[in-house]
DNA sequence: CTGAAAGCGCTTACAG
DNA sequence: CTGAAAGCGCTTACAG
């Protein structure tokens, strides 16, 4: 290519890296032979040299969860912006998936990293923070060197809670994914921070949570349908269920007719997320809707801003959970 | 690295690539200092050397729709056991995106692509199966060289039709997602294939397909819910549809009850897909389901196959789509 | 069975 | 403003 632009190697580097003081005529060869050839530069030879990927690696427990399939999306749409390439890799929840992602940073395969979930110990992933930039999407790290961008959890289940009490409900059940339930600080973790939410508008009215109605490991629909069933047995019902996720509140008002359990009179139901599908199920999710788009759009551009070297101390962003009310409560 | 294990680096990629004469001793030494040093050997140095990535290139249009992240889904975890990685590509419907994911091949960035839905006229594509392999899911292709993974759709759309009509339904009206109706012989493409199972059907019980009752362009949950109404107003009414996917039938159905149409009494609905939400909706939906699990494990196996030299003939395989009766038909 | 050397396609001091 | 040369981390003839 170089040879037909009539220039050497060194001054094709500098046209197709914009680097300043090249003159126009020879810019004007380079991009005419470019562009005769067909010539688009071998990444690989560029990241040997370790300069950058143009490539920020997207990390999420798996994509056929739409929360993250659409949390994706909004990050690539972002990306793709500013000239940057998305490199999706799935953990399917194991550690080590994890880590051989975070490898990427260390081989120049990829500029920056998104981590949509956490699996391991923050001490570990701190580690490989030298080999280039980290964000956080969806999870909380109390860490100064690191950006993030978060739902508002605590605010989102208060404002939840709050709109279930609003309608006569006092006695709710409580679901979480995890298999128990953390209490720390305000601030330091989302789960416990979801749950701080949830009680401190229970408090608020004077109302109080009984641990029989704690449902924990609450992921997929079929969890939520274990959960009803549960329930429908129980001497002392809730009235209303938080379930921590739309496919949860699917799960159980799947089978709320066939337990002869009437949505919303018998049983509140609240999601969270606002699913695509939410509001076409045979009972229309009242859900807490997540601010998926910004969330995703947010952390790419601070992970390229702090690529780019805007190094400013990491930024903490916290966007608003919003209700959406249905007929499921 | 090599230095530490105290050989020269020949042999050292000689043990990591399974060159068959290196002696146990100097094999045992390299893997000991691999793993002290937690060496990992870089991607970019070895593509560069034109030798595999260990990556298959998935092209999708977007991976919010649920089709596709369950057909990745099923690609990853077959590409994974036999040692690959995946990169997935998005193409949002544009042809250049197509383009940018097969020059992946050229800079061998990937070892070769799954097009799990065509954008750019074949004799484009053509071009690049000089530089990697290429397979086909989801789609027609009448090319010997390119492998194929389709669903049956002649006999699934077939079928279908037959099911509404031993329902007592006879006119019958139906959706297609491009622009227009594409009619070849058995066999040369989806769409058309799609359409012909339909009419066979209608034939074989000496029914007819009235033209008012084609629907182009329909996608979504919003085309769907337009299609009602454009329906309901109809003087000649339908009493089914064939909706060509899961989101144009939810449209539909979510639709109903508000224009006083009873479902599937006035108007039967068949969705296609099989959507994991399908079953949870106001209607359950009745819908002719894709194997998307075995399509793509057989597309990623039979790519890695052709990868790895196992030069046979093209394979086509057509898997059996299946109806899933539930209320809505 | 093993190693020294060339070369893949880039970028980056260095020199002019 | 421009170019010759070194070097990034690998693999692969070639020679022994």
């Amino acid at each position: 290519m170089a040879q037909l632009a009539g220039v050497s190697v060194t001054t094709v580097s500098r046209v197709i890296n914009d680097y300043p003081h090249v003159s126009k005529a020879k810019k004007d060869k380079v991009f005419w032979a470019m562009d005769k050839l067909g010539y688009v530069p071998m990444q690989a030879a560029r990241q040997m040299r370790g300069s950058g990927s143009q490539t920020i690696g997207v990390v999420v427990p798996e994509i056929i969860n739409p929360f993250f399939s659409y949390l994706i999306n909004a990050i690539e749409r972002t990306v793709d912006k500013l000239h940057y390439k998305t490199l999706i890799i799935q953990t399917f929840g194991r550690k080590q998936n994890e880590l051989t992602a975070l490898d990427y940073l260390k081989r120049h395969q990829v500029d920056g990293i998104i981590l949509c979930a956490l699996e391991n110990d923050w001490d570990i992933i701190k580690g490989y923070q030298k080999y280039g930039q980290i964000a956080v999407c969806n999870e909380y790290v109390d860490e100064d060197t690191i950006p993030m961008v978060i739902g508002d959890q605590f605010n989102g289940l208060r404002q939840g809670t709050e709109y279930l009490i609003s309608k006569g409900k006092t006695k709710i059940a409580y679901c979480t994914g995890r298999d128990s339930l953390l209490l720390q600080q305000r601030g330091k973790n989302f789960d416990s921070d979801r749950y701080l939410g949830f009680t401190t508008a229970l408090q608020a009215h004077d109302l109080s949570f009984n641990p029989a109605w704690l449902f924990t490991n609450a992921h997929s629909i079929e969890d939520g349908q274990a959960i009803l069933k549960q329930l429908s047995q129980m001497a002392q019902k809730p009235d209303a269920i938080i379930t921590g996720s739309d496919e949860v509140a699917t799960g159980i008002v799947s089978l709320a007719k066939s337990l002869n359990i009437q949505i919303p009179q018998d049983l509140s139901v609240l999601g969270v997320d606002d699913q695509p599908l939410a509001k076409f199920l045979s009972y229309p999710l009242t859900t807490i809707r997540q601010p998926i788009t910004q969330m995703g759009q947010q952390v790419a551009e601070v992970l390229i801003d702090n690529i780019k070297g805007t190094t400013e101390p990491a930024q903490k962003i916290k966007l608003d959970l919003q209700i959406v009310p249905r007929e499921s409560a």
